[in-house]
DNA sequence: CGCTAACCTAGAACAAGTTTCAGAGTTGAT
DNA sequence: ATCAACTCTGAAACTTGTTCTAGGTTAGCG
């Protein structure tokens, strides 16, 4: 697999704004990237198959993304963000915010069983990258704990306790992900796990 | 990547009980495997070299091992074996079952971070793996699953609840040690996350 | 308009996982 | 002991991610 690159070129933050034709390129690479993925999975999202989908030569390709791994995680964060959108327009209507956060997630997670093959690609590579995508890895996490901080429905900030219960929220979302999309566990696993460890949200103190 | 398999010959569970010579290979290729990993993590197991260590042909390797990730799943079966008999020597002394549980975890984190490569390789593969590795990767999860369940120090069968709970400290676990891995979390923060969802163990009934 | 730096393209080349195959070497049953 | 069936070896080939090169294109700017 052998990923060594530094951070892209392109994708410094505060760099190139990029000019339309660049990011219509971008777009669809990351277009390409999620059609092919649909299908086959992580193994069928070929770099060479991208870049000609995508019209961009190899070379091209590798300077916008500098590897498989960045490539998938920044369809990721385009796919989340799309999704963040969605879900705040329906708010969940739990009573308690435990509720609320499993309802949110089960709804994403019945948007991902739409497109498995998809979710399949993503969330490997998610899990699979090192410590060159990490900034972008970090990217998603922020913005899946905006997604699970929305649905608490704070009126306040969240304490350190919360904080501490989202990640663990979070940590079993992505583990519980791969469980089922590796056949090892099934739809209904995967809801009784998120709603035991909802759970964790408004819990009355304990030792720490 | 490009993993197709089939079950392996060789590992084919109640199969081939495996001559003493195929054993001893078998044994040389996961600790030459073991070896690579605690230089350069996943990336630094390469099959040729493995096969090179091992004194065995590169076929004999894909006989044995079907592919890497098979190779490095079944390395993290050997060392989690070894884990669970040291930790049944000193059983934790912790008050409450959370807190057995956090702490002989925190016990295996340790253990890990004395080898953080070779933990690299082998939670990356595990987390990698697709359905072609179920089983192997399934087996894992028993051993892990056992673990836990031994420092909960039970008199009697787990309840579901129980379970469910188990599952999701498993789930956090193996995510923690990820984000840990990927350098996105510090020591501490993994022991946090682990000591939070080890409340959710003897919790109060609650709804659902 | 014309220049220069940055960007893009096509294609070859390289690296590492995986497959294949012909020819030994072992083994187990008769 | 002998034969058939497996198993192992060594080496080449194939696949796909990644890098490199040489030459054409574009964008901004004087």
């Amino acid at each position: 697999m052998v990923i060594k690159s530094e951070a892209g070129t392109v994708r410094t933050s505060p760099a190139s704004p990029l000019t339309e034709r660049q990011e219509a390129r971008r777009r669809r690479i990351l277009h390409a990237t999620a059609q092919l993925a649909s299908r086959g999975g992580f193994d069928a999202v070929q770099m060479r198959e991208v870049a000609e989908s995508s019209q961009v030569a190899l070379g091209t390709l590798y300077r916008y993304f500098p590897s498989k791994i960045h490539l998938l995680v920044a369809t990721m964060q385009d796919q989340l963000e799309h999704m963040h959108g969605t879900l705040r327009k329906k708010p969940p209507a739990g009573e308690t915010a435990a509720g609320r956060v499993a309802e949110t997630l089960m709804r994403a997670f019945r948007a991902l069983q739409r497109e498995p093959h998809l979710a399949d690609a993503m969330v490997r590579a998610l899990t699979f990258a090192d410590r060159s995508v990490s900034p972008e890895v970090d990217q998603v996490s922020r913005q899946t704990t905006a997604i699970i901080l929305d649905a608490m429905g704070l009126e306040e900030d969240p304490t350190p306790d919360q904080l501490s219960a989202v990640r663990v929220i979070e940590h079993t979302w992505h583990s519980a992900l791969i469980t089922w999309l590796s056949g090892r566990a099934s739809i209904a696993q995967v809801k009784i796990d998120i709603e035991t460890v909802c759970r964790l949200i408004d819990l009355p103190d304990e030792r720490r």
